[in-house]
DNA sequence: CGGTGTATTGATGGAGTTCAACCAGGGTGG
DNA sequence: CCACCCTGGTTGAACTCCATCAATACACCG
């Protein structure tokens, strides 16, 4: 099977992903595109997967927004991760008997499955790649550890900081260039879920930040003026991925 | 060099934690136990890595409590996790360029270390076991997702409930027919600075649960008298690991 | 025996929740 | 084309949970 589809860029945003470590050989991301399945589109607020269902396979974004998210047993609901394209999304309960997480399309979404088995073989097939693989979730157990001290141990104006920080700086990797501004389709309900907070003291906790000076908001559309304060507000310190990575195994040729 | 040292129970640990992912034969661990070096002894309260160090290895728990913690800007703390033998320490930072975690012996802890290039060449010669531990990274994360949930969306008697049902289980692994006590080295600050709340509070949450009948003290020993009403006061359900694991790569023989 | 770290309890205050009302935009169907 | 709703945003008021400040008690240790 070839392995990019005819608009390729959706795959791009997976290689600007994964070359945030050093280079994957184009004969590595040649063998992962022939592991993923056709490419599915799912519907705005369709769900992916529910918690609770036996996980067969992970799920590679290649379009559109998506969540992962925790239900409580008191109804309440944790959001884990906002997902954007790149990413590689149902991995977390690979080892379990029953998802942990929902996932749901936030937006129209194009996404390619990735059977366990095939997931799989990635470690024979291509160890270096397969030890990519294990940095990139590493990398997501900081984040889940950063946003625990956010959630934990600060007010709701760091963490709404924090979060719109985070977004913006994930956007950047995925699209160059992109200046203080960007849209997102979430409601303030939904960064609630996200931060902690309920939906009513998102609200007055951005406009907090607005009478300060310190973003700008239309519609969906956010604007960051003052990027230094709000890094200062947030309080966790920012991530810079380790240069020398030479103790990997060799790349495949 | 002979793995297993004198004192062969510590490593019995780390084989229980692997081996609730069925098996990794004993020829791979022997390989496993070859990558580490020498046993070392740290002292109750010592720093073993400061967050801000270069990562240069990680570390096997054989005997000991430890913490791993994030100090945030405004000095606050947030323990990330409390350590038990058998857990690896330090790998979220594998792939970064300082340390996020600072890494505190809790009490007198013995330890190896297993460098990184050591590490990366499991990818190579173990494939099976570099899957087993790409799969254990998946668990801690979703041990973080579910404490994301318990900080984020629940009071302070549902994340101290879940706090103890949660470590008396991860006790039961290593140490079996543990039955309902257990004993515990840590101060009520730092079990506030685990689920995100003030020493003060954390004690007046441990008396409504003693006045509720679901806890006993004494001293550091912790009696959980009703489980079944712990956990579900906790919210979060429990996790059970998948059986079929038929999608890894093959064991070594 | 003083000193330090931890546990405990009370009193007060504040950050965030809850409840409630109202508004704006955008489908949808008559 | 407009009445109708329905979702999401906005703002106010009352309340609650937890933090903060403070004082005491207790144990361990030089």
């Amino acid at each position: 099977m070839r392995a990019v589809p005819d608009d390729s860029s959706p795959l791009a945003f997976s290689q600007a992903r994964l070359a945030e470590f050093r280079s994957p050989s184009p004969a590595e991301l040649e063998i992962f595109s022939s592991l993923a399945g056709p490419v599915q589109q799912i519907a705005r607020n369709r769900t992916i997967r529910r918690e609770g269902d036996a996980p067969q396979s992970v799920y590679l974004l290649l379009d559109g927004w998506a969540l992962s998210s925790m239900t409580l047993a008191d109804g309440g609901r944790q959001i884990l991760k906002v997902h954007l394209p790149g990413d590689i999304l149902g991995t977390p309960s690979m080892a379990l008997d029953k998802a942990a997480e929902t996932l749901t399309a936030l937006t129209p979404v194009k996404l390619r499955s990735v059977s366990l088995s095939a997931f799989g073989s990635l470690f024979t097939r291509a160890p270096h790649m397969a030890a990519l693989m294990f940095l990139s979730v590493q990398q997501e157990r900081v984040m889940l550890m950063d946003r625990l001290c956010s959630i934990g141990r600060t007010s709701a104006e760091c963490r709404l900081a924090d979060f719109l920080v985070h977004l913006h700086s994930r956007l950047s990797v995925i699209q160059p260039g992109i200046g203080p501004r960007f849209e997102h389709p979430l409601t303030q309900e939904q960064i609630g879920d996200v931060i902690g907070l309920t939906a009513v003291h998102v609200n007055r906790v951005f406009r907090t930040l607005e009478d300060k000076k310190l973003i700008l908001r239309d519609g969906h559309m956010i604007e960051l003026l003052d990027m230094p304060a709000l890094r200062k507000l947030s309080g966790v310190p920012s991530r810079t991925l380790a240069q020398d990575l030479s103790w990997l195994p060799k790349p495949l040729p």
